[in-house]
DNA sequence: TAGATTGTTAATCGATTAACAATC
DNA sequence: TAGATTGTTAATCGATTAACAATC
């Protein structure tokens, strides 16, 4: 299987711009149309589906309908996704409130956090102990953790949740962590997100000449 | 100017992390402890390095303050940045409470919601209609800004961002924004992030002997 | 049929890495 | 000095794009 992490997250781009031109009445598109709506070039749309073994018809285009239907199954959008989170601080907080995350199948089911002050097993997404990620884990089977803690303790909570049997994690702490074989860890990291695009629109404003190549 | 998206983040990581060695009492560097701290190799910093014109001692590695000091200098942090932001929900509320910003020199100055039940010009961050955004960016001099507004609302919100002269922003709507030659536009998508984790969890128990190239 | 679009191959482009001469 | 590390060049690797034959 082909693995290429631009053109997992080009096609969950696709699909949502999919779903745009459905809701306007579309039923058919071409590769052409849905490369202009996400912003890359047509062989790269076709490309990209050819890598997926999805195709579509020589002069007709591809149904939209059913290309969204493949799309989320390759992206494993036709089951809801049991998500679990550790610090449930500020930007914790939101994630768990975050409306976006439901519509798209994910849903945070439990929060953990060391500070007693923030537990509460009574809210509709409990905060508990972090104590009991590891049993909580096991027992609603979860594989996806989003990590929310501060930089010190983020390896502690990766090493927490590994042993918890945690396969995938999406870590906010700005920092490189130490994972194991059986986890994959993705890094978002908004502070330096926006320290880059500080960086560029200086660089833009010093030499009006320089462009970018990726969003 | 060489214009890599890609040796910038690293250029923020390598800060990150060059601060962590500080804390633990080191003065001086070598590329190859800095590039296991930050998970590339030890080639790609010295050629990070060598790109922005920072040079080390051919024997001694690099000096971490005067280090520091550069990267904060190329990255524009030796000055507070001032960013507004749009869309005062979950997302957008938690981002002016994040206190990650603050100790990275980045200030949200204001926000702005078209919901009046939103606004609040006493808060420490006033938030004010979407109307007076042009006047507050134009007064206050603002450069950047932070798209937390529904998909819908999104390019509406770009557009009036660019026509009060902002020059960089991040998008957190998933869709693909239809910008000016003077502003950047970066996009930051949540879902998608947990998604593309999830489609490589699923690649990963299906075929193990996958292998990842980037975080 | 003629025309337009897909699917794929080959060419291009750019980024990463290996390797090593320079040198402290 | 001998040994180790930088800085840079050239090689490699991978991803994007151009181009076009196949075909609806």
């Amino acid at each position: 299987m082909v693995t290429n992490k631009n053109s997992i997250l080009r096609l969950s781009r696709y699909k949502n711009a999919l779903y745009r031109f459905k809701t306007i009445g579309f039923f058919k598109i071409f590769s052409d149309y849905l490369a202009d709506a996400v912003g890359v070039t047509s062989a790269q749309v076709r490309k990209d589906f050819s890598l997926f073994g999805i195709s579509g018809n020589k002069r007709g285009g591809y149904q939209i309908d059913a290309l969204i239907e493949k799309l989320n199954d390759i992206l494993g959008k036709n089951e809801l996704q049991k998500v679990i989170l550790a610090g449930a601080g500020n930007l914790g907080s939101a994630l768990i409130k975050y409306k976006s995350f439901e519509k798209e199948g994910i849903k945070i089911v439990a929060a953990f956090d060391i500070d007693p002050a923030k537990h509460n097993p009574k809210l509709p997404v409990p905060v508990l102990p972090l104590e009991e990620l590891e049993s909580f884990v096991k027992s609603h089977n979860t594989k996806i953790g989003i990590i929310c803690v501060p930089d010190i303790a983020a390896q502690h909570t990766l090493d927490v949740m590994i042993r918890a049997g945690i396969n995938g994690v999406l870590n906010f702490a700005p920092i490189q962590l130490k994972t194991a074989e059986n986890c994959i860890v993705s890094n978002v990291n908004l502070e330096t997100e926006l320290e880059n695009l500080i960086y560029f629109v200086n660089a833009l404003q010093k030499a009006p000449n320089v462009r970018l190549t990726d969003n």
